[in-house]
RNA sequence: GGACGGGUGGGUGAGUGGCUAAAACCAGCAGACUGUAAAUCUGCCGCUCCUUGCGGGCUACGGAGGUUCGAAUCCUCCCCCGUCCA
């Protein structure tokens, strides 16, 4: 017996209103809910990835939030696999999943599946780095056209790190990456999908990205980086290259001042915005609400789109 | 009142007679992206017209005049800003 499932999907920008929507949603149809951000699968790094605190939570289970120590490197590989198996897992208790959506290529990985290529390589990488830091990025684009005529095409010049995944998957399997894609993604299969977008007017997100990062500080965010440097963690690891996490470790760690570089933070945020509008903008068979999933209009729109699914 | 310095496109700021709708940077907009994706990269960015061409027209470097074949660039006067002297 497998009936197909539902799978609510909540996309949007940051700041959107993703988690509140969810939660309310949740609420009221006995759902659980499954992150999918890049940043949040992050342990300590709480307030600036915008993790809901457990208060907002209102007690319904999340999932794929605080699964990777800091110095682990964690890719879209790992989200589709450990994704997969929280859906069966909630479902199988007959709940329904709820994933809120930040990071668009996650989603991609879990709904439409990768196609089989190699892991990344840190040996490999790191020789390709060094010899980006000797030649330059032509010089590597150069060597992905020898091996690569297409991908090279296909990938610009410059775009260093496309360009290594590019050589490093024709390394390890001998053939031009552009040759391995396409050809057997493991889409997602037993569950029928709804996917819901917010789509806040651009100048409110804007306006309330900006607002969100003044208050994350006001809640002790250089705080939160204290305690994490303090713990032993080190100041290079992946997760303190996130939006403001850099700018505030720099602030701890060599004294630069906090104030003059917040609307930096907040410019940084709104791009990230844009760029995640950019990719959401392509998704397909998504039911756009126009404003904040904290809206209650936007909620009961939600609510009836999925209850007539 | 006097002496300098300065006023350039949304912002910062280069440009000191033609190659300048005006560098560069920022902001903004649009886009690409299958194992780093809060990453990485690309394009556009005065207005307008079409036969979309390294095309045409218009407007533009505080204001008004002037010099010149030609001015953001030189001259005159005026207005504004900054610093200093009285």
């Amino acid at each position: 017996m497998n009936l197909p499932r539902k799978l609510v999907v909540i996309l949007g920008p940051t700041a959107s209103g993703k988690s509140a929507l969810a939660i309310a949603l949740a609420g009221k149809l006995n759902g659980e809910i499954v992150c999918c951000d890049s940043t949040q699968v992050y342990r300590y790094f709480d307030i600036g990835t915008g993790k809901t605190t457990a208060a907002e939570q209102k007690g319904i289970r999340h999932h794929l939030m605080n699964i990777a120590e800091p110095d682990q490197v964690f890719t879209a590989g790992d989200y589709r696999r450990k994704a997969r198996h929280s859906l069966e897992e909630i479902s199988a208790r007959g709940k329904l999943p709820i994933l809120t959506v930040g990071t668009g290529l996650y989603l991609r990985a879990l709904l439409e599946g990768l196609d089989d290529l190699p892991a990344r390589s840190e040996k490999i990488r790191q020789r390709l780095r060094e010899r980006v830091q000797q030649k330059g990025p032509e010089y590597l684009h150069r060597i992905l056209a020898r091996r690569d005529t297409v991908g090279a095409a296909r990938i610009a010049s410059r775009d260093t790190q496309k360009v290594i995944r590019a050589i490093e998957v024709s390394l390890l399997t001998g053939k031009p990456a552009s040759q391995l894609l396409g050809r057997g993604r493991d889409a997602l299969q037993g569950f029928t999908v709804i996917k819901i977008g917010l789509l806040p007017a651009r100048a409110k997100l804007y306006a309330r990205i900006d607002r969100r990062v003044e208050e994350m500080l006001a809640a002790g965010w250089t705080d939160e980086v204290g305690s994490i440097l303090r713990s032993g963690i080190s100041p290079s690891v992946k997760a303190f290259t996130f939006i403001g996490y850099s700018q505030i470790r720099e602030h701890i760690v060599n004294g630069v001042p906090l104030e003059p570089v917040i609307p930096e933070i907040q410019q940084a945020t709104r791009r990230y915005a844009k760029r995640q509008l950019t990719w959401f903008r392509r998704e397909s068979n998504v039911h756009w609400l126009t404003g904040f999933g904290t809206e209650e209009n936007v909620q009961a729109e939600a609510l009836q789109i999925i209850v007539a699914g």
